[in-house]
DNA sequence: AGAGTAGTGGACAGCTCTGTACAGCGCTGG
DNA sequence: CCAGCGCTGTACAGAGCTGTCCACTACTCT
Protein backbone atom coordinates (compact mmCIF):
# COMPACT_ATOMS: atom_id res chain seq x y z
CA UNK A 1 0.00 0.00 0.00
CA UNK A 2 2.23 2.94 1.17
CA UNK A 3 3.96 3.80 -1.75
CA UNK A 4 7.91 5.10 -1.70
CA UNK A 5 7.25 8.12 0.11
CA UNK A 6 9.28 11.35 -0.63
CA UNK A 7 9.14 14.59 2.18
CA UNK A 8 9.37 16.67 -0.96
CA UNK A 9 10.24 16.53 -4.54
CA UNK A 10 13.37 18.65 -4.67
CA UNK A 11 15.07 15.66 -5.06
CA UNK A 12 15.13 15.26 -8.68
CA UNK A 13 15.25 18.83 -9.87
CA UNK A 14 18.36 18.63 -6.81
CA UNK A 15 21.81 19.46 -8.64
CA UNK A 16 24.64 16.94 -7.68
CA UNK A 17 27.64 18.81 -8.29
CA UNK A 18 30.78 18.16 -7.20
CA UNK A 19 31.34 14.82 -5.55
CA UNK A 20 28.11 14.34 -3.85
CA UNK A 21 26.52 11.32 -4.59
CA UNK A 22 22.98 11.70 -2.71
CA UNK A 23 21.36 14.45 -1.49
CA UNK A 24 20.10 15.54 2.26
CA UNK A 25 16.43 14.66 0.69
CA UNK A 26 18.04 11.61 -0.17
CA UNK A 27 18.54 10.47 2.95
CA UNK A 28 15.47 11.76 4.34
CA UNK A 29 13.19 10.23 1.76
CA UNK A 30 15.19 7.04 2.63
CA UNK A 31 14.56 7.54 6.24
CA UNK A 32 10.56 8.22 5.80
CA UNK A 33 10.62 5.03 4.17
CA UNK A 34 12.44 2.85 6.79
CA UNK A 35 10.23 4.58 9.53
CA UNK A 36 6.96 3.91 7.77
CA UNK A 37 7.86 -0.05 7.23
CA UNK A 38 10.38 -0.86 9.64
CA UNK A 39 9.92 1.36 12.90
CA UNK A 40 11.93 3.98 14.13
CA UNK A 41 14.39 1.45 16.06
CA UNK A 42 15.32 0.67 12.07
CA UNK A 43 15.78 4.22 11.28
CA UNK A 44 20.03 3.39 11.01
CA UNK A 45 22.45 5.28 9.73
CA UNK A 46 24.31 2.01 8.54
CA UNK A 47 20.87 0.62 7.09
CA UNK A 48 20.35 3.65 5.04
CA UNK A 49 23.71 3.97 3.74
CA UNK A 50 24.04 0.84 2.71
CA UNK A 51 20.40 1.58 1.02
CA UNK A 52 21.75 4.55 -0.39
CA UNK A 53 25.01 2.99 -1.63
CA UNK A 54 27.32 5.33 -0.19
CA UNK A 55 29.36 5.59 2.63
CA UNK A 56 27.83 6.12 5.98
CA UNK A 57 30.44 8.71 7.18
CA UNK A 58 29.09 11.05 4.42
CA UNK A 59 25.26 10.74 6.63
CA UNK A 60 27.34 12.97 9.28
CA UNK A 61 27.77 15.45 6.70
CA UNK A 62 24.42 16.49 6.64
CA UNK A 63 23.16 15.25 10.45
CA UNK A 64 24.49 16.11 13.21
CA UNK A 65 23.81 12.39 14.40
CA UNK A 66 20.56 10.06 14.18
CA UNK A 67 18.37 11.76 16.42
CA UNK A 68 18.99 14.98 14.15
CA UNK A 69 17.47 13.16 11.06
CA UNK A 70 14.49 11.20 13.43
CA UNK A 71 13.81 15.21 14.69
CA UNK A 72 13.12 16.09 10.95
CA UNK A 73 10.99 13.00 10.77
CA UNK A 74 8.66 13.97 13.58
CA UNK A 75 8.46 17.69 12.31
CA UNK A 76 7.67 16.18 8.58
CA UNK A 77 5.06 14.47 10.02
CA UNK A 78 4.02 17.27 12.24
CA UNK A 79 3.55 19.46 9.32
CA UNK A 80 1.27 17.02 6.82
CA UNK A 81 -1.24 14.77 8.69
CA UNK A 82 -2.48 16.81 11.25
CA UNK A 83 -2.51 19.59 9.09
CA UNK A 84 -4.62 17.59 6.31
CA UNK A 85 -6.99 15.93 8.65
CA UNK A 86 -8.22 19.53 10.22
CA UNK A 87 -8.41 21.01 7.10
CA UNK A 88 -10.95 18.47 5.68
CA UNK A 89 -12.72 18.60 8.76
CA UNK A 90 -13.35 22.14 7.91
CA UNK A 91 -13.90 22.48 4.76
CA UNK A 92 -17.53 23.49 3.95
CA UNK A 93 -20.48 21.47 3.99
CA UNK A 94 -24.46 21.89 3.58
CA UNK A 95 -24.84 18.79 5.92
CA UNK A 96 -23.10 16.58 8.88
CA UNK A 97 -23.08 13.00 6.21
CA UNK A 98 -21.51 15.56 3.56
CA UNK A 99 -18.69 16.84 6.17
CA UNK A 100 -18.37 13.38 7.17
CA UNK A 101 -17.82 12.33 3.93
CA UNK A 102 -15.06 15.02 3.36
CA UNK A 103 -13.32 13.49 6.46
CA UNK A 104 -13.42 9.95 4.69
CA UNK A 105 -12.17 11.62 1.76
CA UNK A 106 -8.92 12.50 3.25
CA UNK A 107 -8.15 9.21 4.65
CA UNK A 108 -9.01 7.48 0.97
CA UNK A 109 -7.43 9.74 -0.80
CA UNK A 110 -3.89 8.99 -1.53
CA UNK A 111 -1.53 11.54 -0.58
CA UNK A 112 -3.31 13.34 2.00
CA UNK A 113 -3.09 11.31 5.11
CA UNK A 114 -0.21 9.25 5.63
CA UNK A 115 -2.33 5.98 7.87
CA UNK A 116 1.13 3.61 7.72
CA UNK A 117 3.10 6.94 8.90
CA UNK A 118 0.60 8.31 11.72
CA UNK A 119 0.56 4.46 13.04
CA UNK A 120 4.82 4.55 13.50
CA UNK A 121 4.79 7.53 14.92
CA UNK A 122 1.89 6.75 17.47
CA UNK A 123 4.69 3.44 17.67
CA UNK A 124 7.38 5.73 18.26
CA UNK A 125 5.48 7.96 20.77
CA UNK A 126 5.33 4.71 23.27
CA UNK A 127 9.38 4.77 23.53
CA UNK A 128 9.76 8.35 23.44
CA UNK A 129 8.68 11.22 26.11
CA UNK A 130 9.00 13.81 23.42
CA UNK A 131 7.63 12.15 20.95
CA UNK A 132 4.39 11.13 23.13
CA UNK A 133 4.25 15.03 23.41
CA UNK A 134 4.09 15.77 19.99
CA UNK A 135 1.52 13.13 19.97
CA UNK A 136 -1.17 14.37 22.20
CA UNK A 137 -0.74 17.53 21.15
CA UNK A 138 -1.81 16.75 17.62
CA UNK A 139 -4.66 14.53 18.60
CA UNK A 140 -6.21 17.18 20.65
CA UNK A 141 -6.06 19.73 17.87
CA UNK A 142 -7.62 16.98 15.40
CA UNK A 143 -10.66 16.01 18.20
CA UNK A 144 -10.97 19.41 18.66
CA UNK A 145 -11.58 20.16 14.28
CA UNK A 146 -13.74 17.33 14.73
CA UNK A 147 -15.80 18.01 17.23
CA UNK A 148 -16.44 21.82 15.97
CA UNK A 149 -17.53 20.09 13.00
CA UNK A 150 -20.35 18.25 14.82
CA UNK A 151 -21.09 21.35 16.80
CA UNK A 152 -21.82 23.10 13.58
CA UNK A 153 -24.01 20.58 12.64
CA UNK A 154 -25.86 21.25 16.19
CA UNK A 155 -24.88 18.28 17.83
CA UNK A 156 -24.74 19.07 21.88
CA UNK A 157 -21.02 19.60 22.88
CA UNK A 158 -21.24 15.90 24.47
CA UNK A 159 -22.49 14.46 21.87
CA UNK A 160 -20.26 15.96 19.06
CA UNK A 161 -17.28 14.77 21.26
CA UNK A 162 -18.60 11.68 21.74
CA UNK A 163 -18.99 11.60 18.00
CA UNK A 164 -15.85 13.07 17.03
CA UNK A 165 -13.58 10.41 18.63
CA UNK A 166 -15.67 7.63 17.22
CA UNK A 167 -15.26 8.94 14.28
CA UNK A 168 -11.53 9.68 14.55
CA UNK A 169 -10.76 6.22 16.41
CA UNK A 170 -12.60 4.46 13.83
CA UNK A 171 -10.58 5.55 11.25
CA UNK A 172 -7.46 5.28 13.12
CA UNK A 173 -8.06 1.36 14.00
CA UNK A 174 -9.52 1.06 10.85
CA UNK A 175 -6.49 1.82 9.14
CA UNK A 176 -4.03 0.39 11.25
CA UNK A 177 -5.48 -3.35 10.87
CA UNK A 178 -4.60 -3.00 6.83
CA UNK A 179 -7.85 -4.75 5.73
CA UNK A 180 -6.65 -4.98 2.26
CA UNK A 181 -10.39 -4.64 1.43
CA UNK A 182 -11.05 -4.41 -1.78
CA UNK A 183 -12.26 -0.44 -2.86
CA UNK A 184 -15.80 -1.90 -3.88
CA UNK A 185 -16.26 -3.02 -0.35
CA UNK A 186 -15.43 -0.36 1.04
CA UNK A 187 -17.71 1.76 -0.88
CA UNK A 188 -20.84 -0.22 -0.67
CA UNK A 189 -20.04 -0.25 3.61
CA UNK A 190 -19.18 3.61 3.17
CA UNK A 191 -22.71 5.09 3.27
CA UNK A 192 -23.50 2.34 6.45
CA UNK A 193 -20.57 3.98 8.41
CA UNK A 194 -21.63 8.12 7.64
CA UNK A 195 -24.87 6.90 9.43
CA UNK A 196 -23.28 4.89 12.42
CA UNK A 197 -20.86 7.98 13.01
CA UNK A 198 -23.81 10.99 12.39
CA UNK A 199 -26.95 8.73 12.85
CA UNK A 200 -28.13 10.11 9.71
CA UNK A 201 -27.89 8.45 5.89
CA UNK A 202 -25.85 10.45 3.85
CA UNK A 203 -27.98 11.43 0.64
CA UNK A 204 -27.65 9.81 -3.20
CA UNK A 205 -26.06 12.89 -4.05
CA UNK A 206 -23.30 12.81 -1.11
CA UNK A 207 -22.03 9.39 -1.85
CA UNK A 208 -22.07 9.67 -5.27
CA UNK A 209 -19.94 12.77 -4.74
CA UNK A 210 -17.92 10.92 -2.53
CA UNK A 211 -17.22 7.79 -4.85
CA UNK A 212 -16.34 10.19 -7.55
CA UNK A 213 -13.80 11.97 -5.78
CA UNK A 214 -12.23 8.35 -4.61
CA UNK A 215 -12.46 7.58 -8.47
CA UNK A 216 -11.21 10.44 -9.50
CA UNK A 217 -8.35 10.34 -6.86
CA UNK A 218 -7.12 6.58 -7.41
CA UNK A 219 -7.24 7.44 -10.85
CA UNK A 220 -4.36 10.18 -10.74
CA UNK A 221 -2.68 7.57 -8.90
CA UNK A 222 -2.77 5.00 -11.48
CA UNK A 223 -3.21 6.81 -14.73
CA UNK B 1 -2.54 2.03 34.10
CA UNK B 2 -0.92 -1.54 33.20
CA UNK B 3 0.59 -2.95 36.53
CA UNK B 4 3.23 -5.10 36.78
CA UNK B 5 1.85 -8.04 34.31
CA UNK B 6 1.49 -12.10 35.59
CA UNK B 7 1.55 -14.70 32.92
CA UNK B 8 0.12 -16.21 36.02
CA UNK B 9 0.61 -16.23 39.04
CA UNK B 10 2.62 -19.69 39.97
CA UNK B 11 5.54 -17.62 41.11
CA UNK B 12 5.08 -17.09 44.61
CA UNK B 13 4.43 -20.66 44.84
CA UNK B 14 7.06 -22.26 43.31
CA UNK B 15 9.46 -23.51 45.31
CA UNK B 16 13.57 -22.32 44.77
CA UNK B 17 14.96 -25.63 45.30
CA UNK B 18 18.58 -25.96 44.75
CA UNK B 19 20.81 -23.01 43.41
CA UNK B 20 17.93 -21.53 41.91
CA UNK B 21 17.63 -18.08 41.74
CA UNK B 22 14.94 -17.39 38.91
CA UNK B 23 11.97 -19.41 37.82
CA UNK B 24 10.68 -19.54 33.91
CA UNK B 25 7.71 -17.85 35.22
CA UNK B 26 10.15 -15.23 36.32
CA UNK B 27 11.56 -14.52 33.09
CA UNK B 28 8.31 -14.83 31.41
CA UNK B 29 6.86 -12.34 33.53
CA UNK B 30 9.72 -9.76 33.53
CA UNK B 31 9.63 -10.21 29.41
CA UNK B 32 6.18 -9.87 29.05
CA UNK B 33 6.49 -6.50 30.74
CA UNK B 34 9.38 -4.97 29.03
CA UNK B 35 7.30 -5.89 25.89
CA UNK B 36 4.22 -4.04 27.17
CA UNK B 37 6.82 -1.02 28.09
CA UNK B 38 9.28 -0.84 25.76
CA UNK B 39 8.61 -3.16 22.90
CA UNK B 40 9.53 -6.34 21.43
CA UNK B 41 12.54 -5.00 19.82
CA UNK B 42 13.47 -4.46 23.80
CA UNK B 43 13.26 -7.69 25.06
CA UNK B 44 16.39 -8.75 25.64
CA UNK B 45 18.14 -11.10 27.40
CA UNK B 46 20.48 -9.43 28.23
CA UNK B 47 18.35 -6.24 29.76
CA UNK B 48 16.00 -9.32 31.15
CA UNK B 49 19.16 -10.76 32.95
CA UNK B 50 19.91 -7.26 34.31
CA UNK B 51 16.71 -6.95 35.70
CA UNK B 52 16.85 -10.36 37.57
CA UNK B 53 19.50 -9.68 38.98
CA UNK B 54 21.27 -13.05 37.35
CA UNK B 55 23.34 -14.10 34.66
CA UNK B 56 22.42 -13.89 31.17
CA UNK B 57 23.32 -17.61 30.44
CA UNK B 58 20.84 -18.98 32.77
CA UNK B 59 18.33 -17.72 30.56
CA UNK B 60 19.46 -20.23 28.01
CA UNK B 61 18.56 -23.05 30.30
CA UNK B 62 15.29 -22.06 30.33
CA UNK B 63 14.86 -21.12 26.72
CA UNK B 64 16.12 -22.27 23.62
CA UNK B 65 17.19 -18.66 22.13
CA UNK B 66 15.45 -15.89 22.49
CA UNK B 67 12.67 -16.23 19.98
CA UNK B 68 11.49 -19.03 22.27
CA UNK B 69 10.51 -16.49 25.26
CA UNK B 70 9.30 -14.46 22.90
CA UNK B 71 7.04 -17.24 20.92
CA UNK B 72 5.80 -17.53 24.76
CA UNK B 73 4.55 -14.27 25.06
CA UNK B 74 2.37 -14.36 21.81
CA UNK B 75 1.06 -17.13 22.94
CA UNK B 76 -0.05 -15.91 25.92
CA UNK B 77 -1.69 -13.20 24.34
CA UNK B 78 -3.32 -15.39 21.74
CA UNK B 79 -4.99 -17.32 25.35
CA UNK B 80 -5.89 -14.20 26.97
CA UNK B 81 -6.88 -10.68 25.55
CA UNK B 82 -8.95 -12.25 22.47
CA UNK B 83 -10.65 -14.97 24.81
CA UNK B 84 -11.70 -12.17 26.93
CA UNK B 85 -13.46 -10.01 24.45
CA UNK B 86 -15.09 -13.06 22.77
CA UNK B 87 -16.53 -14.14 25.82
CA UNK B 88 -18.31 -10.76 27.03
CA UNK B 89 -19.06 -10.17 23.28
CA UNK B 90 -21.03 -13.74 23.75
CA UNK B 91 -22.43 -12.65 27.32
CA UNK B 92 -26.60 -12.97 28.16
CA UNK B 93 -27.80 -9.75 27.16
CA UNK B 94 -31.69 -8.42 27.15
CA UNK B 95 -31.14 -5.41 24.60
CA UNK B 96 -28.37 -4.38 22.50
CA UNK B 97 -27.72 -1.63 24.72
CA UNK B 98 -26.89 -3.97 27.68
CA UNK B 99 -24.83 -6.33 25.59
CA UNK B 100 -22.49 -3.01 24.35
CA UNK B 101 -22.46 -2.30 28.50
CA UNK B 102 -20.92 -6.22 28.42
CA UNK B 103 -18.05 -5.61 26.14
CA UNK B 104 -17.22 -2.25 27.28
CA UNK B 105 -16.62 -3.84 31.17
CA UNK B 106 -14.36 -6.05 29.32
CA UNK B 107 -11.89 -2.68 28.25
CA UNK B 108 -12.13 -1.25 31.67
CA UNK B 109 -12.27 -3.75 34.38
CA UNK B 110 -8.28 -3.99 34.83
CA UNK B 111 -7.37 -7.81 34.80
CA UNK B 112 -9.26 -9.29 31.58
CA UNK B 113 -8.45 -7.30 28.41
CA UNK B 114 -5.25 -5.94 28.48
CA UNK B 115 -4.95 -2.92 26.31
CA UNK B 116 -1.28 -1.95 26.63
CA UNK B 117 -0.62 -5.64 25.52
CA UNK B 118 -2.61 -5.40 22.80
CA UNK B 119 -1.01 -2.07 21.27
CA UNK B 120 2.19 -4.03 21.55
CA UNK B 121 1.13 -6.79 20.07
CA UNK B 122 -0.25 -4.77 16.75
CA UNK B 123 3.32 -2.70 16.86
CA UNK B 124 5.13 -6.15 16.50
CA UNK B 125 2.90 -7.46 14.08
CA UNK B 126 4.05 -4.91 11.68
CA UNK B 127 7.90 -5.74 11.80
CA UNK B 128 6.90 -9.95 11.71
CA UNK B 129 5.10 -11.76 9.37
CA UNK B 130 4.47 -14.70 11.94
CA UNK B 131 3.00 -11.99 14.57
CA UNK B 132 0.71 -10.91 11.57
CA UNK B 133 -0.98 -13.69 10.71
CA UNK B 134 -1.37 -14.37 14.84
CA UNK B 135 -3.00 -10.62 14.82
CA UNK B 136 -5.24 -11.21 11.71
CA UNK B 137 -6.57 -14.38 12.77
CA UNK B 138 -7.98 -12.60 16.31
CA UNK B 139 -9.05 -10.07 14.91
CA UNK B 140 -11.42 -11.64 13.06
CA UNK B 141 -12.74 -13.31 15.43
CA UNK B 142 -13.33 -10.96 17.88
CA UNK B 143 -15.00 -8.96 14.96
CA UNK B 144 -16.78 -12.16 13.92
CA UNK B 145 -18.20 -12.03 17.88
CA UNK B 146 -18.89 -8.66 17.94
CA UNK B 147 -21.03 -9.22 14.50
CA UNK B 148 -22.87 -11.69 15.77
CA UNK B 149 -23.77 -9.92 18.84
CA UNK B 150 -25.55 -6.91 16.62
CA UNK B 151 -27.01 -9.76 14.71
CA UNK B 152 -28.67 -11.36 17.76
CA UNK B 153 -30.47 -7.84 18.44
CA UNK B 154 -32.00 -7.77 14.79
CA UNK B 155 -29.55 -5.50 12.72
CA UNK B 156 -29.09 -6.75 9.38
CA UNK B 157 -25.40 -8.31 8.13
CA UNK B 158 -24.15 -5.15 6.84
CA UNK B 159 -25.29 -2.84 9.69
CA UNK B 160 -23.83 -5.02 11.91
CA UNK B 161 -20.60 -5.20 10.47
CA UNK B 162 -20.06 -1.80 10.40
CA UNK B 163 -21.39 -1.45 14.18
CA UNK B 164 -19.27 -4.18 14.84
CA UNK B 165 -16.00 -2.50 13.57
CA UNK B 166 -16.69 0.98 14.80
CA UNK B 167 -17.39 -0.45 18.35
CA UNK B 168 -14.03 -2.33 18.40
CA UNK B 169 -11.64 0.52 16.66
CA UNK B 170 -13.08 2.77 18.39
CA UNK B 171 -11.86 1.18 22.22
CA UNK B 172 -8.61 -0.40 20.93
CA UNK B 173 -8.06 3.60 19.55
CA UNK B 174 -9.12 5.31 22.53
CA UNK B 175 -7.19 2.65 24.27
CA UNK B 176 -4.38 3.45 22.68
CA UNK B 177 -4.39 7.18 22.94
CA UNK B 178 -4.29 6.57 26.63
CA UNK B 179 -6.11 9.52 27.34
CA UNK B 180 -6.06 8.97 31.09
CA UNK B 181 -9.46 10.40 31.62
CA UNK B 182 -10.69 10.54 35.00
CA UNK B 183 -12.85 7.48 35.63
CA UNK B 184 -16.07 10.10 36.60
CA UNK B 185 -15.51 11.93 33.10
CA UNK B 186 -15.64 8.59 31.32
CA UNK B 187 -18.95 7.12 33.06
CA UNK B 188 -20.41 10.79 32.38
CA UNK B 189 -19.41 10.11 28.24
CA UNK B 190 -20.53 6.62 28.60
CA UNK B 191 -24.25 6.37 27.36
CA UNK B 192 -23.68 8.61 24.76
CA UNK B 193 -20.85 6.20 23.39
CA UNK B 194 -23.47 3.57 23.57
CA UNK B 195 -26.17 5.24 21.71
CA UNK B 196 -23.26 6.43 19.27
CA UNK B 197 -22.36 2.50 18.75
CA UNK B 198 -26.08 1.04 19.07
CA UNK B 199 -28.16 4.08 17.82
CA UNK B 200 -30.45 3.73 21.07
CA UNK B 201 -30.18 5.09 24.51
CA UNK B 202 -29.21 2.70 27.45
CA UNK B 203 -31.61 2.79 30.21
CA UNK B 204 -31.03 3.83 33.38
CA UNK B 205 -30.51 0.37 35.08
CA UNK B 206 -28.08 -0.80 32.50
CA UNK B 207 -26.28 2.62 32.66
CA UNK B 208 -26.43 1.97 36.78
CA UNK B 209 -25.05 -1.26 36.66
CA UNK B 210 -22.27 -0.77 34.37
CA UNK B 211 -21.56 1.73 36.68
CA UNK B 212 -21.70 -0.80 39.62
CA UNK B 213 -19.72 -3.19 37.59
CA UNK B 214 -16.36 -0.80 37.25
CA UNK B 215 -16.68 0.60 40.25
CA UNK B 216 -16.72 -3.02 42.06
CA UNK B 217 -13.54 -3.98 39.83
CA UNK B 218 -11.96 -0.52 40.68
CA UNK B 219 -12.37 -1.42 44.37
CA UNK B 220 -11.23 -5.06 44.11
CA UNK B 221 -8.01 -3.27 42.62
CA UNK B 222 -7.24 -1.15 44.81
CA UNK B 223 -9.13 -2.26 48.13
C1' DA C 1 46.29 27.32 -12.46
C1' DG C 2 45.80 27.34 -7.63
C1' DA C 3 42.94 27.75 -3.42
C1' DG C 4 39.00 26.80 -1.32
C1' DT C 5 34.68 24.14 -0.60
C1' DA C 6 31.36 20.33 -0.52
C1' DG C 7 31.09 15.80 -0.16
C1' DT C 8 32.96 10.84 0.15
C1' DG C 9 35.38 6.59 1.80
C1' DG C 10 38.15 3.86 4.91
C1' DA C 11 39.80 2.90 9.27
C1' DC C 12 39.35 2.97 14.22
C1' DA C 13 37.61 2.84 18.97
C1' DG C 14 33.94 1.67 21.66
C1' DC C 15 29.47 0.04 22.92
C1' DT C 16 25.60 -3.53 23.10
C1' DC C 17 23.85 -7.58 22.15
C1' DT C 18 23.76 -12.77 20.99
C1' DG C 19 24.87 -17.53 21.66
C1' DT C 20 28.25 -21.17 23.36
C1' DA C 21 31.62 -23.57 26.50
C1' DC C 22 32.62 -24.94 30.75
C1' DA C 23 33.42 -24.95 35.52
C1' DG C 24 31.17 -24.43 40.06
C1' DC C 25 27.52 -24.43 43.56
C1' DG C 26 23.89 -26.52 46.46
C1' DC C 27 20.25 -29.37 46.99
C1' DT C 28 18.25 -34.48 46.86
C1' DG C 29 18.13 -39.43 46.75
C1' DG C 30 20.41 -43.95 46.89
C1' DC D 1 28.12 -39.11 52.11
C1' DC D 2 28.81 -38.55 47.65
C1' DA D 3 26.87 -38.71 42.79
C1' DG D 4 24.06 -36.48 39.92
C1' DC D 5 20.87 -33.04 38.66
C1' DG D 6 19.32 -28.36 38.24
C1' DC D 7 20.83 -24.10 37.84
C1' DT D 8 24.24 -20.17 37.80
C1' DG D 9 28.47 -17.39 36.73
C1' DT D 10 32.59 -16.27 34.01
C1' DA D 11 34.71 -16.03 29.79
C1' DC D 12 34.91 -15.92 24.82
C1' DA D 13 33.92 -15.17 19.90
C1' DG D 14 31.50 -12.60 16.81
C1' DA D 15 28.09 -9.57 14.78
C1' DG D 16 26.03 -4.94 14.25
C1' DC D 17 25.82 -0.35 15.35
C1' DT D 18 27.52 4.61 16.45
C1' DG D 19 30.40 8.52 16.05
C1' DT D 20 35.13 10.47 14.90
C1' DC D 21 39.38 11.33 12.28
C1' DC D 22 41.57 12.13 8.23
C1' DA D 23 42.94 11.64 3.63
C1' DC D 24 41.02 12.08 -0.83
C1' DT D 25 38.19 13.71 -4.85
C1' DA D 26 35.85 16.75 -7.88
C1' DC D 27 33.89 20.56 -8.54
C1' DT D 28 33.81 26.32 -8.27
C1' DC D 29 35.63 30.77 -7.95
C1' DT D 30 39.13 34.03 -8.65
Amino acid sequence: MAQSQRINDQTAAEQLVGNTKVTRQDWLNAALDTLIHDGVENVKVLTLARRLDVSRSSFYWYFKDRKDILDALLEYWHSTNTAALIRHAEMPAQTITEACCNVFRCFVTPGTFDNALDFTIRDWARRSAEVRHSLDNSVARRLNALQAMFERFDYEPVEALVRARTLYYMQIGYNDADLREPMDVRMSLHPHYVYAFTGRMPSDVEIATFRAHVHQALEEQNP
